[in-house]
DNA sequence: GACAATGTTACAGT
DNA sequence: CACTGTAACATTGT
């Protein structure tokens, strides 16, 4: 569930780690053979990325004994510029997340508790090196697929169940040039200098959609995806079809704290864990123990004297949970 | 087996 | 042009 504050959590503790330490190796499974590669479809979604093969050999040598100067974020982006004059950028999608500590890699050939898990088959695996026995098949591990081997016996890893997740390799300062991946995101919503009147004519830019499906939209506002849409729609009492033009300016003021709120909330109780998510350490967000509206089908609504019920509606290709009594329709 | 799943992008259609 | 729908990416959990 990586949206901003998961994302923001994971970048704070990284970068209370990351710097000074040096990039000694990187290890990944997400690459195919070159042979494979270009059997491929729609390779381009993939071009300059770990998957890549090609992209593989050139990050490695690039990437190779360079030193980590900071860890950023932008959006839902993951920076970790190197004193190189170039900078990992990572984007965990669904499923991704980094885990930092001491690593080891063995080979498996246990047989897999879970039937459709890859490891019934002799393969390389990396566990935390702490605990090589009951880490074996727990289930935060079960889904490495990047291993950044640092000094000082640090390793810093990416795991993804779905391999949804994007790492790639940018010259620091073309990353906010066009076509390098951090053009066309809009404004950081918990930036001070975000003010009402900015986020008002932000949503103006797709005034004849649906409220809920703008808040989503990275070209428009970054950092907020389908949990905290859902919440922050519940908060402010908007139902998420409502089209842009027709909410009243009270409300939107009333959905600009909630924003704000909602997002500090989720920073404040370290991300949400419904699903992937957890923190470099491997330990699970709280913001999923406190849902109001996401995934909370068919419940009565907890807001003070509501009489509603959460309900579940697919809009715009994408599951929202609102209240059918408090969250008005404009 | 069916269905849903945090994100993003390309493309086809209205 | 503005917007919506759908499929794809790859896989697990229920």
């Amino acid at each position: 569930m990586p949206e901003l504050p998961e994302v923001t959590t994971a970048v704070r503790s990284l970068q209370k780690v990351l710097p000074k330490l040096i990039i000694l190796d990187i290890w990944t499974d997400l690459s195919p053979t070159e042979k494979i590669w270009k059997t491929k479809k729609r390779k381009n979604l993939f071009k300059n990325t770990l998957k890549d093969p090609f992209f593989y050999k050139k990050f490695k040598k690039e990437v190779k004994n360079a030193k980590i100067l900071k860890v950023e974020r932008r959006g839902k982006n993951i920076l970790i510029h190197l004193n190189n004059k170039k900078t990992i950028l990572i984007h965990l999608k669904m499923t991704g997340h980094l885990l930092f500590g001491k690593y080891i890699k063995v080979m498996s050939d246990k047989k897999s508790p879970y039937g459709r898990s890859p490891l019934g088959r002799k393969i390389i695996k990396w566990i935390p090196a702490e605990n090589e026995k009951a880490a074996l098949f727990d289930s935060y591990n079960r889904f490495i697929h990047a291993v950044f081997s640092l000094s000082k016996n640090k390793y810093l890893v990416f795991c993804d169940a779905r391999k949804f997740g994007k790492i790639t390799l940018i010259p620091t300062n073309k990353l906010y040039k066009a076509g390098y991946g951090l053009d066309k995101l809009g404004p950081e919503p918990l930036d001070s200098a975000f003010s009402l009147k900015n986020f008002q004519e932000r949503l103006q830019i797709k005034k004849h959609s649906k409220i809920k499906t703008v808040l989503m939209e990275q070209s428009v506002i970054v950092g907020i995806g389908n949990i905290y849409s859902d919440e922050m729609l519940w908060l402010s009492g908007i139902h998420p079809e409502s089209i842009v033009k027709n909410i009243p300016k009270l409300k939107l003021k009333l959905l600009y704290t909630s924003m704000q709120k909602v997002l500090y909330k989720g920073i404040s109780l370290g991300g949400d864990s419904t699903s992937d998510y957890r923190h470099i350490d491997g330990k699970k967000g709280k913001f999923h123990e406190q849902h109001n509206a996401y995934k909370k089908e068919n419940e009565n609504c907890s807001k003070k004297n509501c009489k509603g019920v959460i309900l579940r509606k697919v809009i715009n290709g994408r599951s929202a949970h609102y209240c059918n009594f408090h969250q008005e329709l404009f």
